[in-house]
DNA sequence: TATTGGCACTCAAAAGTGGTGATTGCTAAT
DNA sequence: ATTAGCAATCACCACTTTTGAGTGCCAATA
């Protein structure tokens, strides 16, 4: 097995002890937010070693760049490496507990199904199941097919569109018209139009020569103009919106005592710039990505870390979910978290959206 | 005029002297955050009096509980009873500069009319503009009246079921049906009851004797109560949804040097039950409300300020907006800010929803 | 050769120290 | 009623000292 293998071949590299170790190191970390010397690990280790080999080998882990010393007479914090290492080799894979397992479920099945109020419970759901600041983007598909327009008038020149897309997605604008419009007419144009579009993709819209549509003219042509615009932003923005919360479990965290960090985590939340490319890297991917600031592209958001996974059925409508924290986090009970609300998004996508 | 005869009244209590004292005290806090002793206020007041003449009014300010030390030797800061005599009295109204009004403007002018981005947007400008955290909620009628009904097929026994009331609000639903119903009929249902219902509020509908409604069975029986039910409860919940922006700004001030004060602002924007009864209040009051934490029912939020004010068309339309901040705030541009974008806001939903 | 006890050394954090200056309240003079 | 003068207060700052957790290294040990 490839993964056999590679544990292997990482054994040339760090010793059993070295690992084990670095396992108590980042998870006392984790636990405490304070630096950890040879003798915490020698006591709660269980490692029949003396504390003075312990710290040759914390010597070792440090020049190898697991760890470090934020300064000469402290004990040693992981490195982002450090962390890397324990979220892939380290730590220990936990299922949520049952009960809060069957707690979460219980609440997804009293809910009514509006789009809306599903993901910002999903949003609370993984804020207190993972004590932390969570994310979620609305189920999405990739090509998105039209489905169904409604144009209602709100007065003369103003009318209401209503544009639903194959994955159920609302979009709704208002339209000012160039010309008063009676209801009658509208709704002429918009059965019209949901015969000519019906489960069509832009591009197909686009390339029809379907002299119905090429032919149209003023007024309804703006209309068709419109929802072509609005389908193309919806496909361009794999990303829609962006529910959020629990930001004050992340208040609580000790390592926010100076406002510098918490900034950055506002600062993460609030700013797409971030997140887009992060999300839409997540959903061509499969199950749970840690990000662990500072890391490779993400150098910026330095000491900051996201657990985030894909959910929903792949190519006809997925999102992404997650928690963000500080680099120091329980990884074991985030992803246990992520992953489990993941896969009851992924139950109640396939039973609401498809077969 | 009550008006004039209230600030007769209160002069029995202040001397004009101790106005100007006061006025220049709450003024430099706010400009600067550092407790204002006798002397600064000699310098920058322009009142032709010693320090000491300042101490002794200072003394009795502080005896009547305007203001407060922090300790023995420091300066002197407003206490809430301070900062609302303030606002109420001393503050001098300020408009907000014209440029900044262009500006503001220009941005509801770009855009296309999605009430989403039209939120947002809101949102994002009275945060930048009043350099505060700032909320929105979407604007909403009293007794909404059914203006429109789409039913569309997902599969089977899954429909959408999209709701318009006359206020241009859209409600959505996934609703499960007892058997499987074909596009054909949901269409046939939904135009039927497009005529039964249009235009009447929950209550007509309910007292309706129409035996086409009286005699609905099975689905169609289970749709109507649906629509029943999102009808009331966008009628009960008149805080629908609330939009925020800004927060970081929040954190750049110096009194949030410390978490603890900035949670608090946290809390009040994440949690409801601070904001519910808040902008409900403020959704039947007009003008702008000036909310000073700690006192009478609002002593929770202690040290943090609310500047809100309701927009929209009275009995059609309206909702809150305003912003969110330390209680050592620059009121005079908040208010100026949050009136301005109220006032624009009135306009815009008076030339959408109504003549 | 790996491990260990012992020990000198390091250095951040906590506790202590004295000086500074802003500010007050009080008093006596105007 | 106002003011100048002055002793008293006390947070704040810079500085020093103390403390102790923790390290690195070395010589002894298995």
């Amino acid at each position: 097995m490839a993964e056999a293998e590679k544990q292997v071949a990482e054994e040339d590299v760090l010793t059993p002890r070295q690992r084990e170790i670095l396992r108590v190191l980042v998870q006392e970390y984790i636990d405490t937010a304070v630096p950890v010397g040879s003798a915490t690990i020698q006591r709660i280790g269980g490692l029949g070693v003396s504390s003075a080999t312990i710290r040759n080998e914390l010597a070792r882990l440090e020049e190898l760049g697991y760890v470090a010393q934020p300064h000469t007479s402290a004990g040693r914090v992981p490195t982002v490496k450090g962390y890397r290492y324990f979220v892939e080799r380290l730590m220990e894979q936990v299922e949520l507990p049952l009960p809060e397992q069957r707690m979460i479920r219980h609440q997804f099945h009293q809910l009514q199904l509006n789009l809306d109020q599903w993901m910002r419970l999903t949003a609370a759901v993984l804020a207190h199941t993972a004590r932390s600041a969570s994310l979620v983007t609305p189920p999405h598909a990739v090509n998105s097919r039209f489905r169904h327009l409604e144009l209602i008038s709100i007065h003369d020149t103003v009318c209401l569109l209503i544009l639903v897309l194959q994955d159920g997605s609302i979009h709704q604008e208002m339209l000012g018209l160039s010309q008063p419009i009676a209801q009658e007419e509208l709704s002429r144009t918009s059965s019209k139009l949901n015969t000519l579009l019906r489960n069509r993709t832009v591009r197909e819209i686009r390339e029809s020569t379907n002299p119905e549509l090429t032919g149209l003219r003023g007024w309804e042509a703006q209309v068709l103009q419109r929802v072509l615009e609005l389908m193309e932003r919806a496909d361009r923005r794999a990303v829609s919106e962006i529910y959020r919360d629990g930001l004050i479990n992340v208040l609580r965290q000790p390592e926010f005592g100076s406002i510098e960090k918490f900034r950055r985590v506002v600062e993460i939340l609030e700013h797409r710039r971030f997140l887009e490319p992060i999300l839409t890297r997540t959903l061509n991917a499969s199950g749970v990505q840690i990000i662990i600031g500072g890391e490779g592209p993400y150098e910026e958001i330095y000491d900051v870390s996201l657990v985030l996974s894909p959910y929903g059925v792949r190519g006809k409508a997925s999102g992404v979910l997650g928690i963000v924290g500080p680099t120091r986090m329980p990884y074991a009970r985030a992803i246990s978290a992520v992953r489990y609300v993941a896969h009851l998004m992924d139950n109640l996508i396939a039973e609401v959206y498809g077969e």
